[in-house]
DNA sequence: AGGGTATACTAACGTCCATTAGTTTATGGT
DNA sequence: ACCATAAACTAATGGACGTTAGTATACCCT
């Protein structure tokens, strides 16, 4: 796996401007609709210049995952050492993974598409993104109650789930949204409604009880 | 586009397995990756042959989504035609969607795929599965409190497109729910914890008052 | 100044793909 | 029996794609 360190200047190496380009389009159109040509058309390069920075298509491909899952992965584990686990930290695990993927929409497509599809890294992305929810930091175990009648339906992981879907389909069927509601998803005002939802849509899981 | 017409006896007609064949591919590798040599090898014929049933590849799509959507419309028009809008309606709702997409979860992952890549159909299909939702049989406006909080803070539509894309995404993630949760997502234990879960999620967001 | 490294380029390859043309084969109606 | 139609086949074409080889150019270190 090639490993592309970061400028620290804000000018930006050909290496990471090809992996910015590789991004988006394996985002949208998934691996094997996405060409080299395409790719370097982008960067304003020929396409076997690409070679020069990167072994294969495969091999940008995983450079490409690798940044992403990088990037996600930060946050959320400085998270996950801070503080014991409870309601509060779990709204407020909603809200940080809810502005992640409207800052970049592109590791949710990814992981969708390679769930689409399946594809080499597919259970790689899987483990290092969600493995991580489904322990507690310190060995404790994570069967409390925090999800109010779900957990008492055994449907707990399934309530992580379907949160986690809830989030990363926003993304993923954004031309959806567009479509529908009349307004550009990734705009502030969106972000603000859709934190909301899934906000006061947590809070009534949190307060139901009983059927 | 080419219609084809359900044979009545139960030995499929040509048309009909390649139909089979390319809705299984087109939802699993999306349009551009699948190939009508793929397709053709499934229904055991050569792909030059398909030009005998279908125009060209397009078509094939365009026919492949006819038949899902036509498929999965008819129930819920039948439903939205039938009684008043209440919380009970929106709840068999929900079920039926359910059951829809884990009997089939071909329309899903095309739509997935559509909404990821674009593509010509696409807004087509937004329109006719989903604009339905957005407004009530004769014409009556769909303001009411159906919602909860939600429907006061203005989210209402926002909630219908989460608990679609909850639904969806189920069937679209499956690889990760059969990773991370250990067990078949389309056996009929699945189908009853994802019932459990989607019901007990819209009842929490139904009994949800103030903040 | 000179030589090496990094990085761009063009040319070419083999493969796969959608599509067309032309041919064969079986079936069903007159 | 005959012929038309449907539906399969083989062969071929033109384009796109990933990848390799070989070459040119600019920069850095001594």
């Amino acid at each position: 796996m090639t490993l592309v360190v970061a400028s620290k200047d804000n000018i930006p190496t050909t290496a990471e401007r090809i992996l910015d380009a590789a991004e988006d389009l394996f985002a949208q159109k998934g691996y094997s609709a996405t060409s080299l040509g395409d790719v370097a058309d982008r960067v304003g390069i020929r396409s076997p210049s690409l070679y020069n920075h990167f072994r294969n298509k495969e091999a940008l491909y995983a450079s490409v995952l690798e940044r992403l899952l990088v990037e996600f992965s930060k946050p959320l584990l400085e998270m996950q050492q801070s503080s014991e686990l409870s309601q509060e930290r779990i709204l407020q695990w909603l809200d940080t993974i809810v502005r992640q993927h409207h800052a970049n929409p592109n590791l949710a497509r990814l992981l969708q598409h390679a769930a689409l599809s399946g594809g080499p890294h597919t259970n790689e992305i899987i483990e290092r993104l969600f493995s991580p929810m489904f322990q507690s930091p310190d060995e404790e175990e994570l069967e409390g109650d925090y999800f109010g009648q779900l957990s008492r339906q055994g449907l707990q992981p399934w309530a992580v789930m379907a949160f986690n879907n809830l989030v990363m389909s926003y993304v993923t069927m954004a031309p959806m949204y567009r479509d529908l509601l009349g307004q550009d998803p990734f705009s502030e005002e969106a972000l603000e409604q859709q934190l909301a939802l899934v906000n006061t849509l947590l809070k009534a899981v949190f307060a139901y009880r009983g059927d």
